[in-house]
DNA sequence: ACCTGAACACCGTTCAAGT
DNA sequence: ACCTGAACACCGTTCAAGT
């Protein structure tokens, strides 16, 4: 009775979490495309049909893979006065978290379509929008809104820093402007945009705090 | 030298405007999982590999089922004398547009996302939010931030609808009141999500017309 | 100019069976 | 509880060849 209470781990299987662990490590140095059941199975030593006893199906692995994107956002180290201050930094924390795997913003972004994961990022955002004293109504469509323009930006960012790396040069020196900038100036641009949309919540409300 | 300058048209092939229509009737009566290669080919009474003739491959083919989509977006009957009631307008005629099509908003997104295709769509909000007065620059980066939230709400709405038209009732009455809303009151969230756009842009101008 | 026929190198998923 | 092995029903794409 000393030791059979727990019994010794046999042989070390796998666990869910270490599908979605191999699971990034594909997304991170080979992107959305190679993530195959048949490559995620080799990566793991194991059968593709091996994994359908820990995930149902491909689309919900890669909901789970996007929920562990997403909960690796960076959060606010204090508690931050201003509550556009707070916003903003979890919008650009989110932005570095999607750019952060190869492919992140696209994996992230038909999760949230499908209705599957992601659903903390929206919920954060909601949390923040809300300190600023609107009513919850109004700040959860606000962070929808919001949650939107973040994952869809990034998505089209990332294209682009992957077709930039990959030497598709798509012009040697400016002829469109709007090509470059959004290139070389992308935190700037996405600033902007999270901006614009703080100052239109503002502008709802006559005075808070 | 009468009737022999215009030669007759042997038999009728096909051209790449009928491969896209032809793709726009499978994605409206069945959706983007089955538009395959296979499937399409087989509309038009061709082999598959016919339509590379046409496309170079199936990403291009998508980019040209998205701009077809998005070149359907009703237009402005007026000019309309408000440059937000103009800019609202455009948004929720390229919500409809993307409603149109099972899976539109998906395709169009993805096709975005590449740079590929709906390019249209940016140029015309970006177009009627400089009729506000603001430079070139601010109004394309705000139309841009603008089109990634129509399309990102729009997929997510879309893929609702459809699961509720599968009967996927998700609760039969509310617990989630988050849920609820956003099957039933679709137009006014995403009405409002516009008008915090619009509210965003008019504070950072100090007065227009 | 437009298409066929056949092949290549893959996919996601199922399922009986093993340990 | 976790996995194998084999199969099913597909994919997108290429390419020589036809008309």
């Amino acid at each position: 009775m000393v030791k059979s209470e727990r019994p010794e781990p046999r042989t070390p299987r796998r666990s869910s979490r270490d599908v979605v662990a191999a699971a990034l490590a594909i997304l991170d140095r080979q992107g959305l495309p190679e993530l195959t059941m048949r490559n995620l199975a080799e990566s793991l030593g194991v059968q593709a049909s091996a994994l359908y006893w820990h995930f149902p199906n491909k689309q919900t692995l890669l909901a789970a893979v996007a929920d562990e994107i997403v909960s690796r956002t960076r959060t606010r180290p204090a508690p931050a006065d201003d509550w556009q201050d707070a916003v903003l930094f979890d919008a650009l924390a989110l932005h570095d978290a999607l750019l952060a795997f190869k492919d992140g913003a696209e994996v992230v972004s038909s999760a949230l379509a499908l209705g599957l994961g992601a659903a903390e990022a929206g919920r954060r955002l909601a949390a923040g929008i809300e300190r600023g004293g609107f009513d919850r109504m109004i700040a959860e469509r606000a962070a929808e809104a919001l949650l939107h323009f973040v994952i869809g930006q990034t998505w089209h960012e990332q294209q682009r820093l992957q077709a930039d790396s990959l030497g598709v040069v798509v012009e040697p020196f400016a002829t469109d402007p709007a090509a470059v900038d959004a290139t070389q100036e992308g935190p700037a641009v996405f600033e902007l945009g999270v901006a614009l949309f703080l100052s239109g919540l503002e502008a709802r409300e006559p005075a808070e705090r």
